[in-house]
DNA sequence: ACATTGCAAAGTGCATACAGATTGATCGAA
DNA sequence: TTCGATCAATCTGTATGCACTTTGCAATGT
């Protein structure tokens, strides 16, 4: 847990985590009094922190309710997989336009060294460098608000998307993917870095479609 | 003011109004003691509805410091036209393939009675008129997800967007670009529909860009 | 005159307290 | 047995209070 910021930041990073990690499912309670406890805090800061993740979109508030890990419905689900795909569009384009030489290098060295884990069928490592990987597009198409939205639209997608590399053969598809992506942004080419990004999430979404919890 | 919801959310509406309707400028401070004052109720909720405030991105707050209304960089906002003509040719190409039958004809009745407006000159309503008809642009995607993050998007640029009808010919030209993304989406026609708003946003934010106040 | 230190005023961060809402259980009646 | 009402337990919404931080000003020393 980082020790930075102030107490009501630090609990915003900590729920926020345990929901991305899977630690507290969709549909999930969260009563203030239990939290306080928990972090040894008073309900004041539980309730900005809780506020905050509200805004956030990764829980749901009503009013005298208590949170609820956002237990999203299948049509708003499928909104934010189509979203998240134009969004990685977007920077796929951007990145393939504007990446400085040595970002290019740098996202072609992770994707290469990603081969080992694909072969070894590691998926947790494959997960991080893939995580690493999207957050290197994010980057690279140097819009700071749309590195924003997409970084949140992942975020609150975490959850839905977890399983889908213990699918058979779904890391060398992926791999396969990234590499349509990179050589695209390696030619600069902002058309099909575009669209393979499009087609990547598309297929991530497919994947990540049956492990969807059906809404209340 | 709107009278439903917590206090906290009216609160929320009405500081995010002042905002958006330039009531409070870009740099101002709300100090939460005012504020609570203002609104005659105690700090606690006057807290957290900056801290939504906070996350929504209207309003930027450091630790011990008075919250500010965001005085976003020169860089900053550029990113956030560049999004927003994003956001907008994503909504105008989806609105082109999903829009329904009546949605079509609501837009383009929309559109056609603006046109008295232009040549009355009347900014204030013209304004208004603007406001219904991007609305009916995100609404007709059909994806909720986009639309949130349009509609958040829209809020920030709203401060730098005000003044751009008050420019010589503007009326006429967004009039004019409004019906070539009209046309498009009456068509059908996906790609021009997503060029026509791309272009429309440019052209937005180039007249916007002589109001940005600089970063301080 | 100018820099520095000390202090007071004001504001934020968090804890505690209380009021109102919700929920679930229990008891009674049909 | 089942439905309904009532009440207690529990939780959220808001107010208030206290401690710490920041900031501006003034007094003191150089």
């Amino acid at each position: 847990m980082i020790r930075t910021g102030t107490t009501v930041e630090q609990m915003v990073r900590a729920i926020a985590d345990m929901i991305v990690t899977g630690e507290l499912l969709p549909g999930a309670k969260l009563d203030e009094v239990s939290l306080a406890a928990r972090f040894d805090v008073s309900r004041t800061p539980v309730r900005e922190a809780l506020r905050e993740l509200g805004a956030m979109g990764l829980i749901a508030r009503e009013p005298n309710r208590s949170a609820v890990v956002t237990n999203v419905t299948e049509a708003y689900l499928h909104s934010m997989f189509e979203a998240m795909a134009e969004l990685e569009a977007i920077c796929a384009r951007l990145s393939a336009e504007r990446m400085t030489v040595d970002e290019r290098r740098a996202l072609e060295l992770e994707h290469r060294g990603s081969v080992r884990l694909v072969h070894a069928g590691a998926e947790e490592e494959y997960s991080a460098h893939n995580t690493e990987f999207h957050t290197r597009l994010y980057r690279g198409a140097h819009n700071d608000h749309v590195f924003e939205m997409v970084t949140q639209t992942r975020a609150r997608l975490a959850p839905f998307r977890r399983a889908q590399f213990r699918l058979p053969g779904r890391l060398a598809k992926s791999y396969e993917e990234h590499g349509r992506i990179v050589t695209a942004i390696m030619r600069a080419d902002t058309a099909a870095a575009g669209q393979a990004a499009y087609s990547h999430v598309e297929i991530v979404s497919d994947a990540s479609a049956v492990f969807a919890t059906p809404g209340e």
